[in-house]
DNA sequence: ATATATCCTACTATTTTACTTGGAATTGTT
DNA sequence: AACAATTCCAAGTAAAATAGTAGGATATAT
């Protein structure tokens, strides 16, 4: 029940770019660099992010990817589906349409299955990008203000 | 972060099992005939449960398989383990010593995982192997009255 | 004895994941 | 106008994981 690269590395650039949001753009290039991917691969996840309408791209030099609407608007749900397709653990429990299974009304396994489904969509609906990133700088200045300390 | 065969298929031979406790008990043959999956396919599954001690094993004319544990004693979580391994959906959250990513303090995802985590291993580790048979018994309950009622 | 089981290990085919390669199209900068 | 930086796009490939098969040894009720 593995989350992929495609959901972890597509995620974290999200929200790097989620960090620029008003400010600015980032490319490929500084995004990758930030996580240490390579250009040709992110270059992949980002254009699903791009497809499904999260983030809006300039070409050319000084180009790169912004959110296309505010930070607080978009769930990670979104994110996620956009990055793998799916949020769903098993075929049978998706939202999309012909997915039930046909042995669903006799399957002991299904009742499990939704109860699990229902609780990742409801943390992965509530939670937005503005949520990622605000957690993020946090986080980040938590960690300068260690380092200083412990280098001082 | 699709579930496998293993976890899909084990689970449910194990509410089959579940469903003779105190009873008797079911061969690997009429576990896979249950669910129309391969006999050689489904042992290795059943292994793993045994492995793991959730299943007895006798061997030999008229063996099988019997839980070891009375049903509301087993959690779904320690079934879901014993077959694919872990719970975990990435590795940096899981409960294994030495499964904490070196980045963990500056990931800007982390946060997310342990929600998602949290919210899955709460599901599985509150539903018993007992829930899932009692709502297979209902529900199968409610499927005899169905097709009575419409054939009749 | 024999049929019916579990048990065990190794092999294989298929699918998915995780990339790489190569180049075309666009746009700011000089 | 030339050039460098960038997005955009389609195929191809290598590695890993999944989903099985195959074959036989061992145990046991009848």
């Amino acid at each position: 029940m593995k989350l992929s690269t495609k959901g972890r590395y597509g995620i974290k650039a999200m929200v790097d770019i989620a960090m620029e949001y008003g400010t600015g753009r980032l490319s490929v290039n500084q995004l990758a660099e930030k996580q240490g991917v390579s250009v040709a691969y992110l270059e992949q996840l980002i254009a699903a992010l791009k497809k499904a309408g999260l983030v809006t791209s300039t070409r050319g030099a000084s180009g790169g990817y912004t959110l296309s609407r505010p930070p607080e608007e978009i769930s990670m749900r979104e994110v996620l589906t956009a990055l793998e397709g799916s949020t769903a653990i098993v075929d049978c429990v998706g939202t999309e349409m012909g997915q039930s299974c046909e042995n669903a009304c006799s399957c002991s396994a299904r009742p499990l299955w939704l109860k699990l489904q229902r609780r990742i969509d409801d943390v992965l609906q509530s939670t937005t990008i503005k949520d990622m990133a605000d957690d993020y700088r946090i986080q980040q200045e938590r960690n300068d203000n260690g380092n200083e300390t412990s280098i001082s």
